[in-house]
This record gives structure tokens, C-alpha cells and sequence, in this order.
DNA sequence: CGTAGAATTTGTAACGATATATATGGAGGC
DNA sequence: GCCTCCATATATATCGTTACAAATTCTACG
């Protein structure tokens, strides 16, 4: 397929009817071309997906007059005669979005995507459905040709659905089912892991955690990390109740800050995410605590933010851009079919 | 048009040739329908259209088997009939994305958006390329029914371009070209203007400013607010130059750090973003100054985050979720037409 | 020189919807 | 009883593309 996006720009085309021409030059499609070149409909149309059984010649000649003309195919006929949309759907939560979470993925999936000729959907998920509807209804309806999304569960109704329905699919997150199924992850057991430890040799004795909300896969990994990293080393922990790396700031905020006041407070903090971790600061702060000296703190870093901040905390990065190129990428593969499933799973390393 | 994207689950249709309902139950359409009332085609189009030409009667029966068997029109093929596309597209600069700017737009248009038959699709721009590329593209190629970006220029050339091509679109940010045309802006005169008393209110006596970049509208509009309030007291100012609110944190963090080391610096900064803000404040503490005694910073505030950040800063809000959700809704208006331009423009106060 | 068989090209139908033009049936006027 | 007219429903063509079957040309070989 050697044109689809292709970007020429050759007529000046004042966008309308412009008079010079002869004719009202209209949007030209394969009968334009066909009637150029004095060849049938069929014969233009197989030239420009290069197949083989058109002669070398022709093929060249039509695709020339086909990039003359500026010719790129009409995608709606395309999709309803071969079913194909040439669409990716990437199911959003607008809410889950906390400092450019979505964003970021965004950037790596529209970098990946480019050049090829997919477009890349936003099919907003609100909370207030399940999560499964806007699964349920690309599929149904022939709504795209892929799905991504995020926030896997270990035992997810949406990867069941997409396996039973041969639906290509890649979700940020893994899962728990028996059978295998294309995924990108990071090592959130690592993440954890580590980020004990390196509390741990600053001195810390009683480590905090903020968690995901416990239904997520990666809530489990992160614990199993924490939990793992705390008991070799003998150390005080707890995990933060009542609040999640999806609570609001200020919920963090409070929470914190009412531990700090009560017997036994922790000296180690972990967060998963940049707003809880600024929670973290701002409570501690208002403590009159002094990150580094009192208390310490590990974040989870998917931004440039914490370069800036101060004073200066530890973290872990994160690359979600990366994240979603890889996404982009392991569903082109799927899509094309072919590749065994092992090959279409990534975890990103701490 | 009573249903489009109607969500009802009937038939628990295990996505595949179930073996429960005789033949191999596909995706329903006109033709589906019109055998199980025993009508026309076209007749069942016109009555799913609520055209008044069809018995009232007839009208109800079919949208009654219409939601029975869960049909859906097929996009692809209204698409090509109609040449209507029930895509809006957002011509969306990934890099421009600091902290959610863009998923804050998202958030609000998906909002909008959700109950009408149109999908956002994310038209990705690469900075390489010039900006216009995109929205040629998707005008020539009828990509979408309207467009929405941001960025905008005083003399924006996508704006003239689909001001020539009368296409529907609706920007973020004003031009300065004669004709008027749909946006959705926010008053960044006022931002400065404010900032600018607030700080010198507070004692401030040499102000410097962190601005957009010159080639866009809202650079002019932030510093003539800025200009103003400065004159009007009579105090110090200076426009930071060599770095804009799209420089990296760090050249920020730099530049302004080697300010400081120079004759007269200023004591109160303004930052149209959130990043420059924090690129502030890090220069600032190391060299161990304080804000809020030493110097003082007001900034932009688009999200959460200065809620957590310490020492506390003065912010000015700008909702860019709530701009998303007026940039779809005056799209819409545009799209149905014969709403007079003047009624398609909205300044968000500070 | 006729023809098999490959190499090319072409014609027709279909995807699912809608715009336009046409047909059907019954009520009412003369 | 014939014709008009209105209300309602149907038939046909079409959007631009591709799958499939059929046709045409060319080469080579007995």
C-alpha cells in the first residue's frame, strides 16, 4: 500500500470550485484515475495495492497518475465494502486523568501510529457506566478495527469479552487469566520493591504506602512488592486505608496528616503517583516535617514535574509515552495477525 | 433522529454464530428490518428518521423492531451516502502537552460530545511540520464534519483557510483577522492584569514575566494586560527572555536562576503555566530564597496540583475542561448552522 | 496453424444507507 | 363511474471501493 496519508500538496486548490481548471475538478476517486489512464476501475484499484497480477508497468503508471491527482481513498467506502475502519479506539476515563496520565499515552500511540493508516479514536468512558459498555459497543457495531485501554483487572471482563470475540486488543495492565493475551506493563512489583528498599537504607523504620484501588491488577503487584521488600528487611509498614492513588489531593492530604498526629508514625512514604506524592509533601510539610530530614518519600515520576520540586525527593520513572508507542505497536502486529501471543506482551522495567 | 448511539443489551450474543436463533444472527440492518416488518427498505429508513411522510403508526412499529433487535446505522455506510462524517476532529501538538492540557480539553468536549452521534478523533500535529498540513488534509479529504485546535495566531492561517472553505470549526484563543469567526478564549489580558496587582499590591517593586510564545495571540493579549498594570503603578518590569512558558522546565529553571545572581532582581514573577511556575520556584529555593518573603509568583493554575504545592502560591484558575466543553457545544451550533457567528465566540472571565 | 495455458485486464455485484422519482390505495368531487 | 388529489409506501439509482468470476491478449509448443 504506497499511498494513503500521503501529504502532496500540488494544485493550489483554493478549496471549492475553482474556475481554472476545466470542469469542476472534484474530489478525484479510482474512476477519475480509471478515465486518465484509459484502464478500468478494477484495474486501478488493484494497481494501487501493488498486487502482483497487475503488470509492473501499469501498476507504476497508476500509481503516478494517482499521485498526480493527489488521489487518496475514500475511507468510508473502503470500510463499508471490506469492513475494515482503519480506526483505533482508545477507551478513555476523562476522570482517571490526573496530570497528563492519558496524555502521555497519547503522544506514544499517535507517534506509532503515524505514517501508518490508522486513526486514533477517544471513546470516553465515564465512571458512572461499566466498564465493559464501550467494549461491547465497538465491537458490536464494528467500531474500530483495535482497542487499547488501561486500568486492567486480574480477572477482566473486558479481556474476556475481546478473547472470546477474537477482538485485537492491548491493555495497559495485566491480568490473571489462564489464557495469554497481548498486554503492556510496567514492573510495578519492582517499582515497589525498590522504592522500599531505598527507604529502608536511609534509615526509614515504618514505611507508608498509598495504593491503587485494590480491583486493579497492578494494586496486587504493588503490595506483593512492598510487602515482599518490608519482610526481608523486618521493617515497620502499613498500607494506607481509606484513601487510593485515585483519591482526591486533599483526601490524601488529610489522611496523612491525621497519621502523622497519631502514635507510631511512619518515616517512609510510597506513592504510586504525582499527586498523591505532592499530597504527601503538602501534608508533611504543614507538619512542620522536612522531607529528607524527618520523613522520606519514593514517588512513581511520568512527568518532568518533580525535577522541579522541592525539596528534591526520590523517584522512579515511569515512561508512559513509551508505554503507549509500545501499545500502538503490539496491536499493529495483532492486527496483522500471525504473531503468537507471547511475542505481544511487554513489561516495561523499573 | 431518536436513536444513534442507543446503549440497549438484549441478546446475550456471545459475539460469533450463536446456535440458539436460527441462522447466523449478524448485525441487524435496514434490510433486517424491513423483512421483520415486512416494509421497504426505504421505508424503514424514513420512519427510523421520524419523517412525518410515514404513517405515525408505521413510524412507532418500526422503531419499536429497531430497538428489538439493537440496530445501529452503519457509519461507513451513512458516511458514504451522505457525506457526512460524524467525526469532530481536534488537531492535538502532543509536545505542547504539559500536565494535561490537552486531557483537561478532552475531558470537557468527550462531556459534550457524549448523547450526540459525533466521536472526537485526535488528529495528532508533529511540530515539524507546518500547522496548516493537518487541517488541509482534513478538509480536502472530508476527514471530519468540523475541526478544533488550539494555539491560535492573529493571523492564523487555518482560521482563513476554513473561513475560505467554509468549514466548521470552532479554535481556542482569538485572531486578529477582519472577519469574524467562532473561538473560545480566555481572558489572559485580565490573568496578567491581575497577577501584575496582586503582586504589586503585596509589595512587589520589579516584576518579570515567563510568556507564550510571540507568534501566538495569547502572548499579546498577556502582555498587554501585564504592560498596563506595570504602567499604571509605575514599578519595575522585565519580559524574560531566550525562554517562553513552552521552554523545558530546566532552561526556565536556569534562566531564571541566572537573573537572580544580576543586578536589580526582580521580586515578583508571573507564569502563565504550570511548569514554568514550578521551574520558578525550584530556581528560587536553591538560591535560598523564599517565596512568599523574599519573592513572590503568581501563576496560572489549569489543574490540581498548586493545591498541594508549598510554600502555597497565589494562582489564577483557568478552567481549560470547561473551554473543551464550550468549544464542542458552539462546534455543534456551527455544524447545525444558521446561528450568526456573533453567538459562537466566548471569552472565559478570570 | 490451432490451441493450451499463462499473463493481464475487465465486468458485475455487493457492502448499507439515503435522495429522488414513482407507484399504490382510498376519499372525495363532478 | 371516472378522475383528481392526498396520504402513504415502494423502486431505483447512487456514494467509492473491493471480491469474485469472466474475458481478453499474448506466448509457446506440438
Amino acid at each position: 500500500m504506497p499511498l494513503d496519508d500521503a501529504e502532496d500538496e500540488h494544485q493550489p486548490n483554493t478549496a471549492g470550485a475553482s474556475a481554472s481548471n476545466p470542469g469542476p475538478h472534484r474530489k478525484p476517486t479510482l474512476k477519475t484515475i480509471a478515465e486518465l489512464t484509459g484502464l478500468a476501475v478494477t484495474t486501478v484499484s488493484r494497481a494501487l495495492g501493488d498486487d502482483p497480477l497487475i503488470a509492473r508497468e501499469t501498476r507504476q503508471r497508476v500509481q503516478a497518475t494517482a499521485a498526480k491527482v493527489g488521489y487518496l481513498p475514500d475511507r468510508a467506502a473502503q470500510r463499508l465494502r471490506t469492513g475494515r475502519t482503519n480506526v483505533i479506539s482508545l477507551i478513555l476515563d476523562p476522570h482517571e486523568e490526573i496530570l497528563g496520565y492519558g496524555t502521555s499515552m497519547i503522544r506514544g500511540m499517535t507517534a506509532t501510529l503515524r505514517g501508518t493508516p490508522y486513526h486514533l479514536v477517544i471513546t470516553p468512558h465515564f465512571s458512572d457506566t461499566p466498564h465493559i459498555d464501550p467494549v461491547r459497543h465497538i465491537v458490536r457495531n464494528r467500531m474500530a478495527d483495535g482497542i487499547l485501554f488501561s486500568r486492567t483487572e486480574p480477572s477482566d471482563e473486558r479481556v474476556k469479552f475481546l478473547l472470546e470475540a477474537g477482538f485485537p486488543f492491548v491493555c495497559h495492565g495485566r491480568t490473571e487469566l489462564a489464557t495469554p493475551h497481548p498486554y503492556v506493563d510496567y514492573d510495578n512489583y519492582r517499582f515497589t520493591y525498590e522504592a522500599a528498599k531505598k527507604l529502608i537504607t536511609s534509615g526509614c523504620r515504618r514505611l507508608f504506602i498509598i495504593l491503587p484501588p485494590e480491583r486493579f491488577t497492578f494494586h496486587h503487584h504493588m503490595r506483593h512488592g512492598f510487602m515482599t521488600a518490608v519482610r526481608e528487611e523486618g521493617v515497620g509498614f502499613e498500607i494506607a486505608e481509606g484513601i487510593t492513588l485515585d483519591s482526591k489531593a486533599d483526601a490524601v492530604r488529610d489522611r496523612v496528616a491525621a497519621r502523622m498526629a497519631e502514635r507510631n508514625p511512619p518515616d517512609g512514604f510510597i506513592c504510586g503517583g504525582e499527586v498523591s506524592a505532592m499530597a504527601v509533601m503538602s501534608a508533611t510539610h504543614d507538619l512542620g516535617l522536612e522531607i529528607g530530614r524527618d520523613v522520606r518519600l519514593v514517588a512513581k515520576q511520568t512527568s518532568g514535574l518533580f525535577d522541579q520540586v522541592r525539596p528534591r525527593i526520590e523517584t522512579i520513572y515511569e515512561d508512559l509515552s513509551e508505554a503507549g508507542r509500545l501499545m500502538a505497536g503490539l496491536l499493529l502486529k495483532r492486527m496483522a495477525g500471525a504473531t503468537p501471543v507471547g511475542e505481544l506482551q511487554a513489561v516495561l522495567e523499573v
